[in-house]
DNA sequence: GCAAAAGTGTTTCAATTACACCCATGT
DNA sequence: ACATGGGTGTAATTGAAACACTTTTGC
């Protein structure tokens, strides 16, 4: 155990998570995500992103792994490095957060932990947090937004087999606009991002549909050279942007 | 001056570099980044990224800018965060590189400094470098061609005023492909990127192409809620995602 | 006049959008 | 039968791509 000169720059992941759960008031889906209440100073009893400071043996994305675990009692099916905030003055005591961000299926979402010092908030009216997070937030949803418009990432809100009405609403949930079911349908198809399974749903009142399965092999044209996730289920592709 | 536990995790900032020269074999005008000769362990001889630890009162942004100003003498038009890389064992000591990348205008570029520690590379045949650094080159590479074909970046890679061919051939040098010149001054005139200002370039040995402006006002669809650049010249954007 | 690049016009093709309509099931 | 959402068909619109053609300069 060494010591040395104060640095004065410490290193923290943080990571704003994404669940869909239906809102109490409209009860159509919408995005939450969870936050946890600071107990001591800076911004003691205001909310925040869950996170923590980086263990020296551990990868960024294992760190964002590991709090969303302690947290939230989740397992994300993707999650990829939002952006590094290190502003000098976004905290009282010079810290640079990395960021990520991370989607939950809905299902597992239901029986996450939800206690006095941790409460879901829906995304778009999350309460003054501390330090720089609703920026944070903000941008996280920013990004999740707009990729969900290129890419495959709604398969992460849903399980193994899904309807396209399931995916549908998911896009519809993100984006906060209706989607024609008749394009989307033939977007999706055509884009060979999905496959059906063969079976059905049965016992709903009206003809019943498909099931539908995620297409592991197919790519997306704007896909990065690196794999920012870190996780049990592929994510396919980056940024554009990222 | 305070001492503290080893953390054992260090902070630095290193950025990618892009200019446009011709290259010396084709004189077709193609990308370089300055890279610098490590001159200790570990990887000592090996060319590496430009930059260096984070300074406690610095900004991320300013950390960027200032190794530029250091190695290059250079000051970019454009600057935006790439991504933080902080694999365990990405080096012997456990350094997270929060890496930038920039661009400088190509008449800039001409007179940046070139000493035996520093020299500039093609982008595309950069030699093994230290640590994941070439992994680093890559990825900035993808996102620069990525966003190339959606933002309004090559703007910062040209002077205040310059033609239509000029800005295509921005296009054309960074996505390696020739570009329709009718339907590339359609497609920039229609986005209000650029705006005309009235005067033309003389002495061709053809027609006097009109010289165009930068549009300062017109924003893009997909901007994102930050602003990633902390620089002289704004950049309108950020990701797509990427 | 000729070469060479600037700039305009036109045709074709693919993708998106809007919306009409049929299908299969439960009640 | 009929309500409900699943699923198919199709015409209109938009935007990208390909390429012919005209314009303006220097030589």
């Amino acid at each position: 155990m060494t010591t040395q000169i104060e640095t004065e720059v410490s290193l923290a992941v943080s990571t704003v998570i994404f669940a869909l759960r239906p809102d109490p008031e409209s009860g159509l889906m919408t995005l939450w995500i969870p936050l946890v209440k600071r107990i001591r100073e800076p911004y003691g009893g205001q909310w925040a992103l869950p996170g923590g400071p980086l263990i020296a043996g551990e990868d960024l994305a294992a760190s964002a792994n590991h709090t969303l675990e302690r947290t939230t009692g989740l397992t994300p099916k993707y999650l990829e490095q939002l952006y590094a905030f290190g502003a000098v003055d976004r905290s009282p005591d010079r810290v640079v957060s990395i960021v990520y961000w991370a989607l939950v299926p809905s299902d597992e979402a239901a029986r996450a932990i939800d206690g006095k010092n941790i409460q879901w908030f829906p995304a778009d009216k999350v309460p003054p947090l501390a330090f720089d997070h609703n920026t944070i937030v903000e941008y996280a949803l920013w990004r999740l937004r707009n990729k969900m418009e290129y890419s495959r990432i709604a398969n992460a809100f849903l399980g193994q087999m899904f309807t396209l009405a399931d995916l549908r609403e998911v896009h519809e949930a993100v984006l906060r606009k209706p989607i024609d079911p008749a394009n989307f349908r033939r977007q999706i198809l055509t884009s060979k991002a999905i496959e059906a399974t063969g079976t059905c749903v049965i016992g709903t009142s009206h003809r019943p549909p498909r099931l539908y399965r995620y297409n592991a092999a197919v790519q997306f044209a704007d896909v990065g050279p690196l794999t920012h996730t870190a996780n049990p289920v592929r994510s396919t592709d980056d940024d554009l942007g990222q």
